[in-house]
DNA sequence: GGCAATGTGTACCGATCTGTAAACTTTTGC
DNA sequence: GCAAAAGTTTACAGATCGGTACACATTGCC
């Protein structure tokens, strides 16, 4: 089984993306940064926006995949694993790499809402509430989508003021306020 | 009084740094759309870095005196005002220019922390965060600076989801958790 | 062995990027 | 009224942008 080079070279773009933002990498840089010749990738993928796309699938992948898989590691009920989730928040806050949400970014740097990948990056906070809604209807929410929106809220929330305000404390603040909504929903 | 040039550049670039984004709008489209000649521009700031600080120094005042007057407007107890912001953002994310938060594009574009634009950027997060610590206070919060670091929480997340998920209702439904938490607080 | 698929390096295209030079015009203060 | 300040146009430098052309090397498969 060969390591596939088109597949290293959305693993690798999609590291440099994530590090240095979208315009900011181009072309040249990604063939230093990822071995693979230009020629090379313009087989693969015929423009920039395209490559771009297919990073973001796989980091939409990897995301949830981990994600989800962690927090049910954490807990095994649902309004448990709702809880968990500010404590996988946090580990992956804690991580040195961390620069933020990989679709809040692309959002931000391609805001037209008709915009191929500004709309992959709405899908993928979709799918996210989505799940969560689901989790909340399981654990006995009397409005599962209302309660899985306010946890989004605070997820999201916490995302982004973990990049600003290194010195709170954004998943466990997070947290504590989504006990509180659980508690308050499910009383 | 004329109307002083400099004033018109940071003005009318930083409508176009919000629309388009900071590293897809180049110099020569802000000599289109501002009128002001790139002579006069780099007689202004000695590069296209100092004009994004102006732009965010100039947006930040803007930010906070709308902010912090329309939530006194709406409300004239603390705690009321604590819960009048989210409606304040809720009539910021109707606006059909609404292109989410400024400062989260630009710590977003730039991303290592040292740089002067994502310090800048966090220096307002600061500002606002201590502002609401400070309504939580007059308020009589046991612990104002945790119900403050959820209220942040709630509204980041809200202009975050704003700009994804036009389908809910991120500003009722933060209000309605900041309500939860309010109580809590408060009890 | 041989062929096709997949990869490579290098050189290049036109456009655009930030930033500058020089000569000229308008506005402003006194 | 006049000089300084502030603004203008035009042209350009050097680098980088996304993307392509072409000739050559490596690999997997039968």
């Amino acid at each position: 089984m060969r390591p596939n080079k088109r597949d290293e070279l959305v693993r690798k773009s999609l590291q440099v993306f994530y590090r240095d933002g979208f315009h900011a990498t181009g072309m040249d840089k990604l063939v230093v940064e990822t071995g693979v010749s230009k020629t090379s990738m313009y087989k693969h993928f015929r423009t920039k926006e395209e490559l771009i796309l297919a990073a973001l699938q796989l980091r939409d992948e990897n995301f949830r995949k981990d994600f989800f898989s962690r927090i049910e590691e954490l807990a095994d009920t649902p309004a448990g694993q709702l809880l968990a989730s500010f404590d996988a928040l946090g580990e992956w806050f804690d991580e040195k790499e961390y620069r933020g949400c990989m679709f809040i970014k692309a959002g931000a740097e391609y805001q037209e809402i008709d915009h191929p990948i500004h709309k992959q990056a709405a899908e993928h906070k979709r799918i996210l509430l989505d799940h969560f809604i689901d989790l909340a209807r399981k654990a006995g929410a009397q409005d599962p989508e209302h309660l899985a929106c306010q946890i989004v809220l605070l997820q999201e929330g916490a995302i982004v003021t973990a990049v600003f305000l290194k010195s709170c404390d954004p998943a466990g603040d997070a947290k504590a306020a989504a006990r509180v909504l659980l508690d308050t929903e499910l009383a």
